[in-house]
DNA sequence: ATTAATTTTTAAGCTTACTTAAATTTTAAA
DNA sequence: TTTAAAATTTAAGTAAGCTTAAAAATTAAT
């Protein structure tokens, strides 16, 4: 399958998870950065090919040979993310931007290379759980967005839920990165604004950062 | 760029280095695998890009601007191979099925850092020499091919110049591989047959074989 | 040197993955 | 509930990268 097809079921897949919930196709067109009509096009032929449900105006959703697609592609995203993020010195940033277009090009075998020299990671460096060679993710996410956390509790970064340069850059400033730990020292639930204590740190975060931020409680 | 390009400026440049020479459109079409009036109407493309001279009836030759491409790309196949030679249990043909697929997914930065990591390696694990980030290739080739070979001589192995999965089993089955030594025991001219004594073994090479297979004088 | 074979080019056409403009449908607002 | 706004779909068109069939030029062979 191609790199179009293949990001667009990611995209669905990626939708379907998080937060937003929206599969229509005019979403997908704004994250794959193209039109509207060409999502629309896309999606029937996709549907022709039993990879997702499409009926007028409706939401898309993936067919499970869809959905293993996806999470094909996911695990290799995944797993480039993990290894070069220990292989080089590279920010999470550059890392993602690397993986959104080696995944296209992983052959199956190459993927099992990767993760059997990881030792079978099941979390990449941004926290996401990394799906087995069969497209299953055996984890399960117990993690809260820091914008949820409860004022004057612990808890551990389990997500950073972006690919934004500018907020990997400020994360790497501020000591914001996967498992490490931070307390939620003050809530300013009118300006929706969290002021955490982190390392030597004390931080104010805004509400789009606390809503990409994922923690468990400790 | 995209990667029927640079494919294309690659085969030009991979032609024009090897014994074969011929750059014509036909040439370059048997390699790509595609038709003739596909690679002469890519020329005619790149010819209006200034990435080739292109004359009707003639051998396509590259401008400056179209080797730069080429050595960019094969700078990124052959430090793909080295390094996946390095870290992972693969075959070499394997490898190099890898590496032409991520070879055209490598930003210049991820480049430099697999380079770094290997300790700028000047070859790879075929023998072919790896450019430099200004697409230089510092290196001076003093081999010949085995089928030029003097009898008696012993050498040491410069080049496995193919691509070939039947090939590179058999190298793998002989000890044939870079930089081990070998001794031309006798050559058969009528038959263009050659014995070499490598490791424990002695081994009698066909013509196919004993010139894709590059040697140093010891 | 002429003919035959091969190669290259031209021509026409296809698929994928987009685009913009206009029509339709849905959703949200007054 | 009617209207206005927003989103989706249809329609028409484009560029890249191919294809096959036929015409033209080159190369090889007699």
């Amino acid at each position: 399958m191609s790199v179009a097809v293949e990001n667009f079921v990611k995209a669905i897949y990626n939708n379907d998870k998080h937060d937003i919930k929206d599969t229509k196709p005019g979403n997908i067109a704004k994250q794959l950065g193209i039109s509207n009509p060409a999502a629309t096009d896309m999606a029937k032929k996709l549907a022709a090919k039993d990879l997702l449900h499409y009926e007028k105006y409706q939401a898309l959703q993936l067919t499970e040979k869809g959905k293993k697609m996806a999470l094909n592609v996911v695990r290799k995203h995944r797993l480039w993310e993990a290894f070069l993020f220990k292989m080089f010195d590279l920010s999470l940033h550059d890392i993602h931007r690397e993986a959104e277009l080696l995944e296209h090009q992983t052959s199956d075998l190459l993927a099992e290379k990767i993760s059997e020299y990881l030792g079978h990671p099941k979390f990449d460096p941004h926290g996401d759980p990394i799906p087995n060679a069969n497209g299953e993710i055996t984890t399960k996410d117990t993690s809260i967005a820091l914008a949820e956390a409860e004022e004057g509790k612990t808890f551990t970064i389990a997500r950073l839920m972006s690919d934004d340069k500018e907020f990997f850059e400020f994360c790497a400033q501020n000591d914001i990165k996967y498992r490490n730990t931070l307390t939620v020292s003050k809530q300013f639930s009118g300006a929706k604004m969290t002021q955490i204590a982190i390392g030597l740190n004390t931080i104010v975060l805004n509400e789009d950062f606390t809503k990409i931020i994922y923690v468990d409680e400790h």
